[in-house]
DNA sequence: GAAAACTCTGTACTGCGTACAAGGAGCGAA
DNA sequence: TTCGCTCCTTGTACGCAGTACAGAGTTTTC
């Protein structure tokens, strides 16, 4: 009984582990997973995760495109895996105290989606059964165990961290993205947006006076946009200061 | 000087701003903008945003695909008019105290991700300049009329909040979206995935105390997996603890 | 009227994921 | 050794996406 259907999880959860399998017959393989996840996360660097295309990738590899799906179900496992590929590169180590700790634990998250910024991208739609990503969860919750909370809430703790991390990666990744594709950085864009803005009646700063008198202090302080790097360690901030007081630590 | 070219600001703005433009001389359009994101937020509803597919759209309105384009420059164009038209559903009126308010700012946001879910997956890579998502803005500001804060914290403090929400809503709704996709519910799911894993000696709890533990605790509690309406609602308290003890109210 | 400007439409191009069938390589059994 | 099964590899092809382009028809302006 050989399921090889996409979007089963037994294939899958086998290919996150690296199950050996059955010994086979046929001719030796040219590649392995590995080569072709290692090419997909190649491409996601150079040219972000559009560019991860079947075709794309069997050319980096010098192979035809169906050739991978010997390897691999299809696309959607193939991100899978570079996921949790990724998740590898995080550190184990904690430093001492929660704080410290779960500060660490975010900036190093913060650090690899720069690194990796196709990582945002990936909709997986369930939690990822890797064992790099199990890794990574266990790291976060490593770093709470001198805190007297229930599971419960450390798992919701985790996930708002990580929510954080992502949402303001987010911001400053989708940036540098639409700067790309557009080939307009955020100081022309503004440029370019502001006189229209200014042309229509309805959009007068009268009507949204905080919006205007903030987005102008925000955006002359960091030069054209909000800065995500502040909003994330104000943000990382303020949670761990809930956790403390929550935790009456 | 008529620039029509997709990715142009301009037109963008003007659009998202209903700007009349001058008189034209051919036959009356049969539509409007308003039709076209009427029949995009329709579409996207029942069927997700991968539905919203020019096409499809052009199908709704009885229309050829192309004739769309007179109304928008593209799909890109589109889907940020159909986001601002949302962020019009939100309300307008705040609860008393800072508190109350910023809760309510998120409880609103919430909602109207459930209602919407394709909101979360529109990736529109600068802040959208339409009139409903200023509004959204300003509500969200003056929800801190009463705290003595800075513009850059107050600026923080609205992304935060933005991230929190759209984080976990994207949970609940990347799971129902995965289970509509696969044909397997959450439990289900999980049914089929624990098995294998467990045949895998590297997977062992041993390696993953926590993570064993913890996962099981919070699947157990909410029937499969983690629920992110807790989520939600913990990391907002959180979150407004830190606030209180930044502002020192 | 005639011409210009505009809407609408059908066709077509490129690029995507991947189903399918045919060709060739290597192993086990005779 | 040879047959035959199994498996890897490949080229072709299908359906669907966004949208460029050119022609046909409609309304306004001169």
């Amino acid at each position: 009984m050989d399921t090889e259907e996409p979007g089963d999880p037994r294939r899958t959860i086998e290919l996150l582990w690296g199950v050996p399998g059955p010994p086979r017959r046929g001719p030796k393989p040219k590649l392995s997973v590995e080569h072709v996840v290692a090419a997909g996360i190649r491409v996601a660097d150079a040219d972000g995760l559009d560019a991860v295309t079947m075709r794309r990738i069997a050319d980096e590899l010098g192979v035809a495109t169906m050739s991978l799906y010997t390897y691999v179900p299809g696309r959607e496992e193939l991100l899978e895996l570079m996921l949790d590929h990724a998740h590898g590169e995080l550190p184990g180590e904690l430093p001492e105290g929660w704080r410290a700790g779960l500060a660490a634990v975010a900036e190093d998250l913060w650090r690899l989606y720069h690194r990796h910024p196709w990582l945002l991208e990936i909709r997986v739609g369930r939690p990822t059964l890797g064992p790099h990503s199990f890794a990574k969860y266990e790291r976060e919750l490593a770093a709470m165990d001198e805190l007297d909370l229930d599971d419960v809430q450390l798992d919701a703790i985790v996930s708002l961290l990580n929510g954080l991390v992502a949402g303001a990666a987010r911001g400053s990744v989708d940036a540098t993205r639409a700067a790309r594709r557009s080939g307009m950085t955020d100081f022309d864009w503004w440029n370019r947006s502001a006189p229209v803005l200014a042309e229509i009646p309805a959009a007068n700063p009268v009507h949204f006076p905080r919006a205007s008198r903030v987005g102008a202090t925000a955006g002359q302080t960091y030069g054209g946009s909000s800065d995500p790097e502040h909003h994330f360690r104000f943000g990382l901030g303020r949670i761990l200061d809930g956790i403390g007081q929550l935790a009456g630590a």
